[in-house]
DNA sequence: CATCAGATATAATCGCTGTCAACATTGCCA
DNA sequence: TGGCAATGTTGACAGCGATTATATCTGATG
């Protein structure tokens, strides 16, 4: 009852220019999204959404309370999608398995959505005082590690370096790690390298080397990531 | 003779307000640096530095193509302090300890010269394409890894899981989640966390996973770096 | 029907980048 | 001594962007 929003116009096929746009917040997070892709964080402009949305300059504002708000719901959007590309590896019951799939997720969603991966995990949003509901995503993903590194645990998989906060940051370490340097240095090896099979590579090598028996999982295939890059 | 620049005025203490500065470009990027530190990539405006160095607005393009510019080359002054740093690592001859203090001095320097280290290693001057002693810099990063890990193949004390390179790869991925983890989610741990002793914890771990013998440098105490953060 | 809150518009401020043209100063060098 | 190149100044401008203040529209609610 209250006022959800009255879809006025649908989308952007707006046959009457009314004066409510009735989906300005919506259409901002998704015009903005690409925007992101294509230019960036930097090219990113308030100004240019509203222009090419067909909106004032200042209607944004309406609903974002500056750019770093939209910003923020955007990354909290993509830790969402995040964490639909874990499932996988969160069921998959081995834990050292599910570890390695976890980092290939993450490398893969860090190659796939670059500038969002940038968002969420990079320091444009820090400190993150300002958006409660971007922090908790972030934490969350910390406890897929954490649970993954117990159950290793409990099933003698992973060896007990450390307590599980440790280990988990040590993992998640390693993932992040891989993933970053894929994305702010691929162009740093100038010779050719085939990027993707050598995260994979480095991730087996760190996972393996937490595991009680690292020569395991070296040799296992992994279901959910074909590796499509390097020519079969 | 051949004139290296007059020193008008040796620094800020101008008296003469001659119309020479006669170092600005030097000054420029000391103030940059200066603001880099307090107010980060983003703060960072031509303007201001030449504002407050009192010299006028234009005056910095005689120096630097654009902001980038200025950028880059506070970068590149940013690895060769980093290589200095590194010395002491690449002096250690056993190749374990050696991998480690290297992530060590990776690791301190990422915290106390961060916003440095972003523009080192972060996506802000990307592609290099248009720096290429930037690009060389980063490159040198890489090789210092990859001997280590070669000295590492020779006295047996790093497992050859790998060609040289990919495992060069993988230590630096490892050393670089640790400390970007370490900066850019650092406040993503609500709760009380030593990030220093955990950082080292971290690259300990992932070490020793690559070495032929794990349990060796585990518990050797390093030698240059006291992590002074943690109460004694 | 009057009103009110929400959504949008208009106009204006401010700062920054990057350029340009014209001019001044300095020091080196011929 | 005179000229030249490098450096810096001045002033202006085009363009973009963030943000604020104020006015206006619109639909729903009473």
């Amino acid at each position: 009852m209250t006022g959800e929003i009255n879809m006025t116009t649908d989308s952007n096929t707006t046959t009457s220019t009314s004066y409510h746009h009735g989906n300005l917040r919506q259409e901002l997070m998704t015009l903005a999204e690409k925007h992101l892709i294509t230019g960036g964080i930097g090219e990113l402009s308030l100004r240019a959404l509203a222009r090419e949305i067909g909106v004032s300059q200042t209607a944004p504002y309406r609903h974002f309370k500056d750019k770093n708000a939209l910003l923020a719901a955007l990354a909290t959007e993509g830790f969402r999608r995040f964490f639909i590309v874990c499932e996988a590896s969160e069921n998959e019951p081995r834990a050292d398995l599910s570890l390695l799939m976890f980092g290939l997720a993450y490398v893969q969603f860090a190659k796939l959505h670059t500038e969002m991966f940038h968002l969420m995990f990079g320091p444009v949003l820090q400190p993150r005082n300002d958006y409660p509901e971007l922090f908790a995503a972030g934490r969350e993903a910390i406890y897929k590690v954490r649970a993954g590194v117990e159950r290793g645990f409990k099933t003698d998989v992973i060896r007990q370096l450390d307590d599980v906060a440790s280990m988990a940051h040590t993992v998640w370490a390693a993932v992040h790690g891989v993933a970053t340097l894929m994305l702010d240095h691929g162009d740093t090896y100038g010779y050719h390298r085939d990027l993707d099979l050598q995260a994979e590579k480095s991730l087996r090598m760190m996972i393996a080397g937490l595991c009680t028996d690292p020569s395991d999982i070296s040799k296992l295939p992994t279901a959910g990531t074909p590796a499509p890059t390097s020519a079969e």
